[in-house]
DNA sequence: ATTGATTATTTACCTGGGTAACAATTGGAG
DNA sequence: CTCCAATTGTTACCCAGGTAAATAATCAAT
């Protein structure tokens, strides 16, 4: 059976579609899917370090790293150190607590067009089976970092 | 309801999730996942033309170039020209052909291994929830290519 | 207190995908 | 035939994600 060739290949092509559409929504904002993805964890979540960024997205730290410095530089994330002096806790700009009903409001729209056709048990469906599937290969995954050691 | 972004993130991330560990079993070989893509289609196909291949593989015909100059500079494809001097014919070298089985023994384990937990009723029911969004938003993005003039 | 392991972030470099602009070839309208 | 449009592929340059290795700071054990 090399259906699991179509589905996995389904998988990608679908990731891949959605991150395009959603990038033609920021593009008139000059912003990515990537910052988006952070801008949008910040607005929920308040305060948080670069490493909570990337567990929270499961994203590794250098990818991260460079969307941050991105962010930065457009004046929409600030960056400050706490007590611990490795951590940098990452938080929105007033700027980008202004601006974030706008962008949101594209985003939804963008999303719900690519939904509409889409029905609304499918998509809960769809949800279900996503979450299924990855917990069992990051269970997987868990279970293949044994002998830290040297 | 934002769980229309949770879903959006675990398309994505379930994507990149599977790709990973295509490319940790393809890796003693010396290939990669968009290497393989390439590879298996031809297999199936047996000659195509890259504009063919990239419309196979709903990718660009860019990245397209690419995976085919590593390919061919790995002496796994060849490509001839035909009458239209435009078009180039990719097809699998006996090299290649003779490599494939071991490759795809890998592969279909790799597959099988990220499957195992996963029931096959969950995995047709993805497949066909994943098949009837992608068909509904390539058909959304064809309605926009309108007005091609100038 | 000093040394050694661990943690957080960064840097450098790779694959993978996209768009824009270009060259070369083909095909069609006049 | 000529010239212009469309097609095929390439080049250049982005963004997005990954690993490996380096840096800096903290923690732990002696």
């Amino acid at each position: 059976m090399q259906n699991t060739h179509m589905l996995f290949h389904s998988v990608h092509q679908l990731s891949r579609e959605l991150s395009k559409h959603l990038n033609d929504a920021l593009e008139p904002f000059g912003l990515y899917s990537s910052q988006w993805a952070v801008l949008f964890v910040l607005k929920q979540e308040g305060t948080l370090t670069q490493k909570e960024l990337c567990e929270y997205l499961a994203v590794e730290a250098p990818p991260m790293t460079r969307t941050i410095q991105r962010l930065s530089r457009q004046g929409l994330v600030e960056q400050h150190q706490g007590a611990d002096k490795r951590k940098k806790y990452i938080m929105l700009t007033e700027k980008a607590i202004g601006k974030f009903p706008e962008w949101e409001a594209v985003v939804m729209e963008a999303n719900h067009t690519l939904l509409k056709s889409f029905g609304s048990q499918s998509q809960e469906e769809l949800q279900a089976l996503l979450t299924e599937w990855l917990g069992m290969i990051k269970q997987e995954s868990r279970g293949k970092g044994r002998g830290k050691q040297q």
